[in-house]
DNA sequence: CCCGATTCCTGTAGGC
DNA sequence: TGCCTACAGGAATCGG
């Protein structure tokens, strides 16, 4: 599914397409997404210039010169560049027809996604304002951690993937940097050290930066028609991996659920 | 305020 | 082989 660093490869990827260009025309052939798409969003789009694309957590923000579009690729959406008259498969719910002639197709078959607009600016909308700070700024740190887990008994991964908190870690990469930083996924946030915080934001920036230069490979990029995952999978520590034997020390990785997610750690490595 | 549970949706995996 | 059910997951929102 896109987590942060496939939005993020998303954006790299479509900006040259995007940037500078108009959208001529837009068609929306689904609009219950994971929030409707407001009725009259083909006419404000229509004959909008695009000026630039940013990512803010897991939305892609669309500037135009009369508005923002926001993006939300759900966990099993995807924009891509299509040939007019490319054929129209299920689940393609969005086309914007572009004036190079390219069209931009939004793709999502579980419908988690969201396609909004806003007049303003995006930062202040009300699904962006409230926030964290992006895991790969400075602002992120083991300081920033600390202090906002002082007091708190919840679980120090349902916190990590507290949007509130920190922004893009999703399930797969919590499990992974926990493991790389050595905490236990259920240890009470408001009790671990400041110098364990520092390992695990650490660790979380690793673990998202290599994800990017990888392009993004998620889980359910698949090589051949086994259905066994791709290339990310293989450097998985844990993730998925419950029974196996814990990379590090050979011990079986296990598995217990946080926050109705699945979460995977090594009992002798983890603390 | 804090935090766990519920909800949206459909493709896929696992059981029989 | 095929049907049926459980499950996965991002993140807002509900409920205690």
């Amino acid at each position: 599914m896109p987590e942060l660093p496939e939005v993020e490869t998303t954006r790299r990827g479509l900006a040259p397409h995007l940037e500078g260009h108009t959208v001529c025309s837009a068609t929306v052939r689904q609009r219950r997404l994971r929030w409707p798409v407001e009725p009259d969003f083909e006419r404000r789009i229509a004959g909008a210039r695009i000026l630039k694309l940013e990512r803010r957590a897991k939305y892609l923000l669309v500037h135009t010169d009369r508005g923002c579009a926001i993006w939300h690729l759900g966990m099993s959406g995807s924009l891509r560049l299509v040939e007019p008259g490319a054929e129209v498969r299920k689940h393609d719910h969005v086309d914007w027809v572009l004036d190079s002639g390219l069209c931009l197709r939004f793709h999502d078959p579980r419908r988690f996604g969201a396609l909004l607009w806003t007049d303003s600016d995006p930062a202040a909308h009300d699904l962006l304002a409230h926030l964290g700070p992006e895991p790969l700024s400075e602002e992120f740190c083991g300081d920033y951690l600390f202090r906002v887990s002082r007091g708190r008994r919840q679980a120090v991964k349902t916190l990590i993937m507290d949007g509130r908190v920190v922004v893009g870690v999703g399930n797969i990469y919590a499990s992974e940097s926990l493991f790389l930083a050595g905490i236990r996924p259920d240890r009470a946030a408001g009790t671990i050290s400041r110098a364990r915080y520092g390992r695990l934001t650490d660790a979380i920036k690793q673990v998202l930066a290599r994800s990017i230069e990888q392009g993004g490979t998620t889980l359910r990029d698949f090589i051949g028609g086994d259905g066994k995952p791709g290339y990310f999978a293989q450097q998985l520590n844990v993730y998925g991996r419950t029974g196996e034997r814990c990379r590090q020390c050979g011990g079986p990785v296990r598995d217990m659920v946080l926050g109705q997610r699945s979460t995977f750690f090594c009992r002798r490595c983890q603390r």
